[in-house]
DNA sequence: GGCGGCAACGTAAACGTTTTCATGGCGACA
DNA sequence: TGTCGCCATGAAAACGTTTACGTTGCCGCC
C-alpha cells in the first residue's frame, strides 16, 4: 500500500494519525521492508563497496575502522572484499560488486587508469586511496607521504646527523615511490652536501634487518637511516642490535606508518604517523558526498596530514635516558585520538 | 527473456549453440543481471554479514581476512558492520542487515539469549563467535580458552614456578573468564597447595602497568604471572623492568592471544597462540553449510585449538641467551602459516 | 504417414517495494 | 449554496530478474 510507504519513509502526504497507525502496525507485526525490492525500484542500494588489496595487520583494521564508522553514520552499509593478490582477482572483485554498491572505496597496488576503464563503468561514483592515477574521472585520497618523508629526514639532519641512508620500499609501490621522493627532496635541500644512499627493500622486517646488516658491514657507516616503514625500520633495528650498534648513539633510526610496534621495541623506535582512521572516514565522508551531489564531476585529489613522533631511536627525544620509561599519557594508540577528531 | 537466463546461469534447457549466442552478445554489450531484482525474486543474497564488536588491532584484521578469504572461495559477499558499543548500537545493526543478508557471524560482548530472541528472526541462520550462549537455535565457534590457559599455566608449573598469579580480564567477558577458569583448573591438579592469587585487569596495558606494580610491591612476590592477555602482559613485563626485576628469572611471564608485539618486546613475551584466521574461515564456513542444508538444525558448538607459544618471559626458551637473537624463519606471522592450512 | 513425446524456446506471472496518477472528500471562497 | 482546489488515500505501473507453463517443431516409432 501506498500510504504505508509514505508513512515510513517520507512522511509527506500522509495525515499525523494514520502514519501512527502504520507505524504501530508494522512495529507490531514486525514488519521490515524487503530490502532488494527496494533497491530494485529506488536503484540506490545505500551500501558502498570497499576493494581492499591483501593488507595484513593494523593498517587494515584501522582504516575499517575508519570507513565502517563514518558509514554507520551516514546509514551506508559496507561491503568489503580484501585479499586481492593479482590483478584478475581485483577485477573479478570488482565486477562483482557491480549493481550491489552506489559507491566504492578503492585500494589496490593494481590500479591504473587502463585497469579502471576496463573494470568500472563511469556511472559509479569511486574514490581511490593512495594512488599514483591522475584520471579526470575519480577521486583520490592520499597520504602526505611526500611531505611526511621530507619532515622526517629534515628533522634527522637538523638533530645533528650528517648524512641519512634511505631503505627503500618495493619499486612499484606508490607509497614507496612518494616517501623516496621526500627523502630526496629533503636531502637535496638541507644537506645539499651529503650522498645520497637508497638501499633496496620490500617493506617486508627481514628486508630491513638485510639492509641493517649490509650498512654495518660497511667501512663508513651511515650517522642515521630512515626506513620507507616501519616494519623495515624493526628489522633494522634488530641487525643493529645483533652487530653491537649502539641506537641512537651511533646510528639514529626511523620508520614511516607509527605501528603499534613502534613504540614496544627497545629503544622505541621514531616514525611518520599516519591517521589511518581518518583517512577512512575522510574516503567514505567524500564518496558520500559524491552520491548525493553526483553532477560535480568529481575529479580531485586530497592529501591528507601526516606527523613526526620522536621517540628515542632519532636521539632527539624529551626523555634521552636509555631506560624504557612507560608514560601511558603519550603511549594511546594513534586510532584513540584519530577517532574522536 | 527465460533463455538468456538459462543461458547465464544454469544452462540447463538450452542448446549449446544458442547459449553461446547469448554469451557473446552479453559480454559484447557488458551485460550485468541486476543483483537487486536477481534477490527480490530468488530470496537469496548471497551475502553473509558480520557483526563485530568495536575490535582494534591485529585481532579483527585477521579475523575479518579468514572470513573474507573463505567468503570469496565460495562466493560470497561480505557485509561488515563493527563499531558497536552498546548493545542498542549493536542491535540495530542487527535489524538494519535484515533481508541484506543471507547468514550472520556475530561476535559480540552484548550477546545473550534473549538479546538474540528479541533482533534476531529464527529465520536467518547465525554462528555465533566466542560467546558463552548455549541456545539450541545457533551455533557457536569459541576459541579454546580453557585449554590454552590451563596448557600455560602447566607449562608454567612444570617449568618449576612454585606459584602463578592471574591477571584478570573485564568481569564480564567470557574470553576472560574461560581463561581464568583454565588457570584455576591447571593450579588444582598441578600445584594444588599453592594459593590461588587472582588479581584485577581489563584487558587493557594500563591495568597490566598496575597489576605489575602492585605485584612487586609485595613482601612475597609470586614467581611467575599469567596474564589474561597479551596486552596486560606486556604493561606488566613494562612493570616490571621499571622496578628492576629480572624477567624471567625472579619471575615468568605469559600472556594469551599471541599479538605482534609478542614477539618484539624485551624479552620476547611466551603466550597463547590463537589462529584467529583460521576462527573466521571456520565460522565462514560452518555459515556456509547451514545455509546448503538448512534442515539439520544448527545447534553445536565447536572449539579451535590454541597452542602455547614459549619466547623468553617464561624461563624455558629454546635459546636462553639474554640477547633477542633475530631468526626469521620462526618468526613468521601466525598469520602467515594459518592461511595456508 | 500420422501421432506421440520430448526438448528448446518464448510468454507471462511473480517477487515487494516506490511512485505516479486518479479519485474522492472536505474546506474555503465567491 | 455551489464550485474550485487541495490534500489524503488507494489503485496500478514499474523496476529486472527467475521460473512455471505453454507452444512449437522435430524426431522416432508404430
Amino acid at each position: 500500500m501506498a500510504s504505508v510507504s509514505r508513512a515510513l519513509n517520507g512522511g509527506r502526504g500522509v495525515t499525523a494519525e494514520t502514519s501512527e497507525r502504520i507505524r504501530e502496525a508494522a512495529a507490531r507485526l514486525r514488519y521490515m521492508p524487503h530490502a532488494a525490492a527496494r533497491m530494485l525500484i529506488t536503484r540506490r542500494t545505500n551500501t558502498v563497496g570497499a576493494l581492499l588489496p591483501d593488507l595484513y595487520g593494523e593498517f587494515f583494521s584501522e582504516l575499517i575502522r575508519g570507513i565502517d564508522l563514518a558509514a554507520r553514520a551516514r546509514g551506508l552499509h559496507l561491503l568489503v572484499s580484501s585479499s586481492h593478490d593479482g590483478a584478475e582477482d581485483a577485477a573479478a572483485a570488482l565486477r562483482s560488486m557491480q549493481g550491489r554498491v552506489d559507491g566504492l572505496l578503492i585500494m589496490s597496488a593494481h590500479l591504473d587508469t587502463a585497469f579502471l576503464h576496463a573494470n568500472l563503468p563511469a556511472s559509479v561514483p569511486a574514490v581511490l586511496l593512495n594512488s599514483g592515477v591522475k584520471s579526470a574521472s575519480y577521486a583520490v585520497l592520499n597520504i602526505d607521504n611526500y611531505g611526511g618523508a621530507y619532515a622526517m629526514v629534515r628533522h634527522l639532519l637538523e638533530a645533528g646527523r650528517a648524512d641519512v641512508t634511505f631503505i627503500a620500499g618495493p619499486a612499484g609501490n606508490f607509497d614507496a615511490q612518494q616517501r623516496e621522493l621526500g627523502y630526496r627532496a629533503a636531502m637535496a635541500k638541507y644537506a645539499p652536501h651529503a650522498p645520497l644512499d637508497v638501499v633496496a627493500g620490500d617493506f617486508n622486517e627481514e628486508s630491513g634487518y638485510l639492509a641493517g646488516q649490509q650498512l654495518v658491514a660497511r667501512k663508513q657507516r651511515p650517522s642515521a637511516v630512515f626506513a620507507a616503514n616501519d616494519m623495515m625500520a624493526v628489522g633494522c633495528l634488530y641487525a643493529f642490535k645483533d652487530a653491537g650498534v649502539d641506537v641512537p648513539r651511533e646510528i639514529a633510526l626511523a620508520g614511516f606508518d607509527d605501528i603499534p610496534i613502534a613504540r614496544y621495541v627497545t629503544p622505541p623506535l621514531s616514525t611518520v604517523r599516519v591517521r589511518i582512521v581518518d583517512l577512512g572516514r575522510s574516503a567514505l565522508e567524500q564518496l558520500a558526498a559524491m552520491l548525493e551531489e553526483p553532477r560535480q564531476d568529481a575529479a580531485s585529489i586530497h592529501t591528507l596530514d601526516c606527523e613526526i613522533v620522536t621517540r628515542e631511536t632519532c636521539g632527539a627525544a624529551r626523555q634521552p635516558t636509555t631506560t624504557t620509561g612507560k608514560v601511558f599519557d603519550s603511549g594511546r594508540r594513534p586510532s584513540d585520538t584519530g577517532g574522536k577528531s
